[in-house]
DNA sequence: GCCGTTTTCGGCCCGACTGTTTTCAGTCG
């Protein structure tokens, strides 16, 4: 039996569920969730860690209960506490949970008071009226469940892709800067710390507090709002339509005295604002949405700098806020200097028109010019991928020769390498012989298909490709693609031994369906001494505009220019890829 | 349940909005 770290992730988080139904002890409850996060994020796999107390232990944030709790799992397959908490409710309450309007206290008064064991009969009972007359839930509230129900089973919970709801979040911003009295506007939020999916957007707002209700009753008004769910004086919140992601748009006014606290206190994360918080108590001071102050007198609020540092630390980008060392690392001012997306000088993935690409080279070639880049590099798929009109060993040869004249026409311009997306087949073998890879300038190894095989095979697999002695990066190494499907899952630790000592790049492709490696992934691959190579994976004109995602992942990577090939030099870059076929 | 540069015990972040209340609990972020 093979058991992954969400499965065990999804146990605790099911024992904090079914806790707080039982109204148990609000700290254990949030520090099962805080171990479910904390498990779920952890790049080893917990299986190969094995039923080592001492070692889970020694996991920042799991202890000595958590760490007994996960080696029995690992043992028996099951934990006794948490099949003693089953054993106290019906099994279709915690998902009960999941619907908007229903927390803890909701859920067990509907449960004692009307028998609501599940979904299911939540929707029978509010159809046939049989919520009526229960203490403490109005006609209001029924109305409000009813509305949640037919949204959560219309399938756009979801958590929407960065890239959608950066742009949707940019059209409210540009709506918001042309309201009257609004000095300044900004998204919060997990969006602003770059994560690879939204769950809603956080909209700020600077503004004197005369301009405060007009601005919200303009917002909630905008065109792309279907509904509004909630609208104060200074806190808003709204779902957009159907067509446009359905999101929900919380929006925040505030005093432009308090624009960074407020800007700090939604970009979040909750975790990394906790230990502020605790940093500010332990410093005698108090943090909150507003300001941080001494003796309720303001210290610092304007800006998040300067509560940064009034609190002893250095600033901290909001990729990096995510309660994993950052606050340490402030404090010793030792935080890297994180990647820019003005450092990307290289573009090293992208198709033409030979295989599925809609551009010419020469069209390519001149959108990398038009971006400052010094070096591109064209990578057509290979002849496997026949659905992508790969190219065949012939092809490839003309097209070869294609790019070596479009190099000669654009007279060093800019440094034209003829490459290739080769497949790395099932087996880890490649999809061109080495006789034909060594004729291109770079190799792009990437997996397209047998994407569901199991983690010893993708292993073996992505392994054999990275000794390949003419790879020099690894396209988007798991081939997952977000909210579709989960792609491969090797063992990440052996990859990234493999590729530091081949000098072999992993890739960020930046494509926001795809964001891949994934932030904690390359976290752990810059720890290992891996290079990446964050590239666009461009079909079109608009996709370089992708690359903002790449360098958000990267960001959160904690990676720094040094990290990525893309941002050497030309004449670096060039020792580089040579340096990596041998 | 977790944790320790005041602590191995006693803390553990903070506020807005809603709905159902006569002063506040629940939810959410």
């Amino acid at each position: 039996m093979s058991v992954t770290n969400q499965q065990i992730a999804a146990i605790f988080q099911q024992m904090a569920d079914i806790l707080s139904i039982l109204d148990g002890d609000h700290f254990r409850i949030l520090s099962f969730q805080k171990s479910a996060r904390i498990i779920e994020e952890l790049v080893d796999d917990l299986a190969s860690i094995g039923p080592d107390e001492k070692m889970l232990a020694g996991i920042q944030g799991i202890g000595k209960g958590t760490a007994q709790r996960i080696a029995e799992f690992l043992r028996t397959g099951q934990i006794k506490d948490h099949q003693d908490l089953l054993a106290q409710i019906p099994p279709g309450l915690p998902a009960l949970l999941g619907i908007s309007g229903m927390g803890p206290k909701t859920v067990a008064l509907l449960w004692r008071e009307a028998g609501v064991d599940s979904i299911d009969t939540l929707k029978s009972k509010l159809e046939s009226d049989g919520l009526t007359g229960i203490k403490g839930l109005g006609p209001k509230k029924i109305e409000n469940l009813k509305q949640s129900l037919t949204f959560a089973a219309s399938s756009e919970t979801k958590r929407r892709r960065l890239g959608d709801a950066l742009m949707l979040a940019n059209w409210f911003l540009t709506e918001l800067r042309k309201m009257p009295g609004v000095k300044d506007a900004n998204y919060a939020g997990s969006l602003r710390r770059g994560k690879e999916t939204i769950g809603d957007i956080d909209l700020l707002v600077a503004a004197d507090d005369k301009h405060a209700q007009a601005i919200s009753d303009a917002f909630v008004k905008l065109d792309l709002v279907e509904t509004i769910l909630a609208q104060g004086k200074t806190k808003s919140s709204v779902r957009v339509a159907p067509t446009a992601g359905g999101m929900q748009v919380d929006l925040r006014v505030l005093e432009p005295e308090s624009y960074g606290a407020a800007l700090l206190y939604f970009t979040g994360s909750k975790e990394h604002n906790v230990r502020l918080r605790e940093l500010a108590i332990k410093q005698g001071m108090k943090l909150n949405e507003y300001a941080l102050t001494r003796d309720d007198k303001p210290v610092a609020s304007k800006t998040e700098t300067d509560i940064y540092r009034a609190l002893g630390l250095d600033y901290i980008p909001p990729e990096l806020r995510e309660d994993h060392g950052e606050i340490a690392l402030a404090t010793e001012g030792k935080l890297p200097e994180l990647v820019r997306v003005e450092d990307i000088a290289a573009e090293l993935h992208c198709h033409t028109d030979a295989s599925d690409g809609s551009l010419t080279i020469l069209e390519m070639a001149m959108l990398a010019i038009e971006r400052g880049f010094h070096t591109i590099a064209i990578t057509d798929h290979s002849k496997s991928q026949t659905v992508a009109n790969g190219l065949s060993e012939e092809r490839l040869e003309q097209h070869i020769l294609a790019v070596r004249e479009v190099a000669k026409q654009l007279k060093g311009r800019i440094n034209l390498l003829v490459g290739s997306e080769v497949d790395i087949l099932a087996d880890g073998k490649l999809d061109y012989s080495n006789s034909l890879l060594k004729e291109l300038d770079i190799v792009v190894a990437s997996p397209h298909h047998a994407l569901n095989q199991d983690p010893a095979k993708a292993t073996k697999r992505l392994l054999k490709a990275i000794e390949n002695p003419y790879v020099s990066i690894i396209g988007h190494p798991t081939g997952r693609i977000i909210n579709r499907r989960p792609g491969l899952s090797p063992d990440m630790k052996q990859l990234f031994h493999a590729a530091a000592q081949r000098g072999v790049a992993l890739e960020i492709n930046a494509n926001h369906y795809r964001l891949d490696l994934r932030d904690t992934h390359a976290r752990a691959a810059i720890e290992a001494g891996v290079k990446l190579a964050i590239d666009t994976d461009a079909h079109g004109v608009s996709d370089f505009d992708q690359l903002i995602y790449g360098v958000l992942t990267a960001r959160r990577a904690g990676a720094t220019k040094a990290d990525v090939v893309n941002c050497m030099s030309a004449d670096a870059l060039k020792k580089w890829i040579a340096s990596t076929r041998k």
